[in-house]
Formats: C-alpha cells, structure tokens, sequence
DNA sequence: GCCAAGTTTTAACGGTCGTTCAACTTTCGC
DNA sequence: GCGAAAGTTGAACGACCGTTAAAACTTGGC
C-alpha cells in the first residue's frame, strides 16, 4: 500500500539547495530571518514550495540541523582518532562557521522543542564520544584523572573554543586570539609529552 | 531651552517593570517574542505606550542589556577582590539566570548592530578587569604565566562556565554536572593552595 | 480651579509571517 | 502519446509586527 512513485532526481539537489540557502540566511541574518518566503527568494522559487519539501519551518531547521551534525559526529570521531586528537579536536571545535551556525540553532532550539530535542541528542553524542577516548588519552598526556576528569577536561575545550571563536567572529576586544594562541601552545606542548612518552 | 518638566514620579518605577517584563519574555520564549505587543501585554498596559518610554525595540533591548551589565561588572569587580577570587568568579559566571539571558541577548546582538556595540562593550570591560587582576593572581596560585596566561585562564573559565550552565538549563545530556563538580574541586584545590601559601 | 505638560489610548498604516488550497505544468513509466 | 504522479504556482486566510498620529486622560504647580 501507499505504493509512491519514485521521486524526481533533481528533487534532492533542490532539497540540498534548499538547506544551503537556510544556512546562509541564518549566517547572515539570524535564524529569525528565515521564513519560507526568504528561502524560496534565495533559491529563486515560490514560498509554497518550501513547504512541499519541508512541510513546516520547524522541520527545515531540524534537517539544517541533521545534515550539519552528521558532519560533525564524522569529523570529531576521526580527529579522536588521529595522531594528535586533542590538536584535531581543537581545529574542529575552532571552526567559525560551524560555531556561528551553532549558536543559532542553539539559541533557535530554546523555544522549538523539536529542534531542542535534536540539539540534546547530538550534544549527548559528541560528548560521550569524546568522554570516552578521553578516559584512555589523559594518562597519555600526563594528567591526573581525579583533578582533570574527562567530562571536565572536554568541557572546558569545547567551552573555550566556542568563546574564544565567538569573541573572534563579532569582533570582541576580549583577548580572544591571545587567548587562542595560548591554548595552541599548550597543546602542542600536551602533544609533545605524548609522542615523547610513547614513542621514545 | 528646552526647558522640559520633569518626570512624575510613577514612571521611573514603569520603566523598570517594562524591562523586568522584557527579561521574562526573553527567558520564556526568546528574544524574537518580544516585540512592543507582548511587552504591553505583560504590563497590562498599550503597545504604542512602550514606545513612548523605548522609542524602538532596539531601545529596548539595549536597556535590559545595560541594567543588566551594569550589575554584572559591579558583581564581577566585588568577586575579583574577594578572598577567594577565582570560587567568587566562578559563583557569579555559574548564575543561570543571567547565563540564559546572555544567551539570548549574544544571539539577538548577532544582527543587531546597536545591541552588538553594547555586548562589546560590556564583554572587553569584564575581560579587562579579570585579566588585570589575573596578572597578581596567577602566581599566588602557584599557575605558570607563560602555560596558562590571564587571556587564557580568563577565557577558560567564562567559556567553560557558560557551556555547563547552557547545558545544564537545557538539560543535554553531557555530564554538565560532572564538569562542574570537578571545577569546583579544581578551585578549591587552587584556594587552598593561596590561602596556606599566603596565609602560613 | 485651571492649564500646561506628562501620560495613555484608539485607530490605523504598510508590512511580514506560516500555512492551506486549488489550479496548473512538467516529467516519468508504460 | 497518454495518464498519473511529481512538482510548482497564484491567491488568499488570519495573525502578528513596528511605528505613527491624533485624540483623550491625568497630574502637578500655580
């Protein structure tokens, strides 16, 4: 039953369309800038039609959303298991556009609880993912568990990182770069002592 | 000239409950709900009337901003010069209210150009005063300058202290409590180590 | 008590929004 | 080529928005 035709092959270019112009409206604009009429402007077609590919706004944010997390679960699982994962994972977490396009949806998702609910679950995921290679990585690099456990230890990478590209992005006078590059440094002095350790 | 009379004493206590009533529309459903009707409506009061004490909404959006700041860097620069400074710090950064009102004030400040310069303003001032006064501290407790420099500890505990608390609030699954257990721990451990240093 | 200034409301303007519906056009499978 | 499904549009709905203008009211000082 139900049997639906296949649909049309540019249909999922045009949902891929659709989801760029969504990512640059917020960018530019902020979440509260995108309607079904400024999408369908950007991309040149009509407001209904947004709705024909996305049937409510609510559900064009969780699939900004979706697309973009799947992404990052990808990239921070491969960084956890590169050479230098704290260095890899701190590239990622220091991406602008990625940290830009959270905040939104971050603070987008506040009051939508659909979008919430997404945010919760791949929060919970990167998090746990990086919990958990960070439980063998901190003897490694030669810190104490009991004063630096891995959910502080994740916490405050991520934490910093999106302050530090916050700060950047808006153009704060915060120190933020000084701060940036300090934190690269310390880093790099963390990778060091590992190779040391367990290469020598 | 303009010799204009002065106010009846009612209204500076109805400016105070038009942005009382703004803060509270933010916490609930985001900035984007307030808007000169919602605000009216919170007040029991017309829409046109708001905009006789805030002539656009931009007003007043850098007027909560304003109160509130101005209460945060007095907190700020009263928790610096206490006896345990950095525990002080991390109390007054771990205030959700004010986390989640931030949140919504950085997000709406993103494509608000007049918002945006206060949020600026505010966010160079409070680094400013934690880095001078992270400039003596460092050494008191016992923290190498050249490791973890003021910009660094500075950006580290904001970042990490906003990250728990937004997690927290939203109630993400990312072990927010853990990390905040560990960093008071962490804090004590540093206290202490001033205060048997300074003290004995 | 009066009147000028401060305060408040009513009414309205042009605009944007999400969404629905029916009609229309295009494409695919046969 | 034809029929049916996929895709697209135009029109419209009710709702909300920021803001302005003018009229109504309230209050304080004299």
């Amino acid at each position: 039953m139900a049997e639906r035709r296949r649909p049309r092959a540019a249909t999922e270019e045009k949902r891929t369309r659709l989801l760029d112009a969504t990512e640059e409206i917020m960018l530019r604009d902020g979440y509260a800038a995108v309607s079904s009429r400024s999408v369908a402007a950007a991309v040149g077609i009509q407001a209904p039609l947004v709705h024909y590919y996305f049937p409510t706004i609510d559900d064009l944010f969780v699939a900004v959303l979706q697309r973009r997390s799947g992404r990052v679960v990808d990239r921070m699982a491969d960084a956890l298991a590169s050479p230098e994962p704290l260095q890899a994972w701190w590239d990622l977490a220091s991406d602008p556009r990625g940290t830009a396009l959270f905040v939104e949806l971050m603070a987008a998702a506040n009051h939508r609880p659909a979008l919430k609910a997404e945010v919760g679950e791949v929060a919970r995921q990167v998090r746990a993912m990086q919990m958990d290679r960070l439980k063998t990585l901190l003897d490694e690099y030669g810190l104490d568990p009991d004063l630096y456990p891995p959910a502080l230890v994740a916490a405050t990478i991520q934490g910093l990182a999106f302050g530090v590209v916050q700060d950047q992005a808006a153009g704060y006078d915060t120190a933020a770069d000084e701060a940036a590059a300090a934190m690269s440094r310390l880093i790099a002095h963390l990778e060091d002592a590992r190779s040391v350790e367990g290469g020598a």
